[in-house]
DNA sequence: TGCTTGACTTAGACAATGTCTATCGTAGGA
DNA sequence: TCCTACGATAGACATTGTCTAAGTCAAGCA
């Protein structure tokens, strides 16, 4: 994590309290929080932290590419520290979890220049959709 | 589109003024609108149309499976017609036109048994991202 | 070390989207 | 035609995210 401090100041970033904590946050082990979940967890460590400052830092991390968004639903984004690796998600319909996946084959080649419409694509997203061993269980 | 109709008549659905109108507005030739624009368009053929029965109607057509909700942002939720053709969705990153695409090969078959961590997978959706002719050249 | 400055943070209002509830209305069967 | 359960309605409420104006402070510099 100290690595992405460090990354982050040779940016140009203010290292300041707030942003050390939602680093810190997104360093531990639970992955794909919620920023209202990133938020609650800041709170325990800095508890005058605000819910817009945890907000543009999201934002920040995100826009420098250190931290992926990930939309699975509509209820929140969630953000995935797992950026440096490409990867999909698969979600349980019941629970919400939600696991990292390596499919084989690449979706873009998959795609042929007749459906393109003449769009420029750049990237794109996999989300698979199943049930969880412990809601199947349940 | 008195096709639709009838399949929902048959399913037991009371044929209402309301119902009827969002049925029609689903079946214009505008794709993928979102819940406000479906209500707007109804509202201009039923105008004492209320939000909530436009989000219960577009939700029983979904649990149904007559229409598709389609998320390709965090603003909302999309309706798509086209629900008896799979086929995945090619978003603009700047205007958020949306194409319906028709990729070759299946991802379902690209997730091997070793990265579904004994989830029931039941389903997939792929979401391109790019650029469409109209903004690049803007 | 002690200023200065502009980037950062804050609280809270606001906006967008969606859900819920209590009440009223009506489609369709008897 | 009448009844009744299902559907519609208005509007409050919830959730998620954005914005603003004012205060605060990290980091560079003397």
């Amino acid at each position: 994590m100290s690595d992405l401090l460090e990354r982050l100041r040779g940016r140009g970033w203010r290292l300041t309290a707030q942003r050390r904590v939602v680093a810190e946050v997104l360093d531990g082990d639970h992955v794909h929080l919620t920023a209202d979940e990133v938020h609650a967890r800041a709170v325990t460590k800095l508890p005058e932290i605000s819910r817009a400052t945890v907000y543009n830092t999201l934002g920040e991390l995100v826009s420098l590419g250190e931290v992926l968004e990930v939309s699975t639903d509509r209820r929140a984004k969630r953000y995935d520290p797992n950026a440096h690796r490409p990867h999909h998600h698969l979600v349980c319909a019941q629970c919400g979890a939600i696991r990292d996946v390596h499919p084989a084959g690449d979706p873009l080649s998959d795609l042929p220049d007749s459906e393109r419409f003449g769009f420029t694509v750049s990237g794109v997203e996999v989300t698979y959709r199943g049930v969880c061993p412990h809601c199947a269980a349940a």
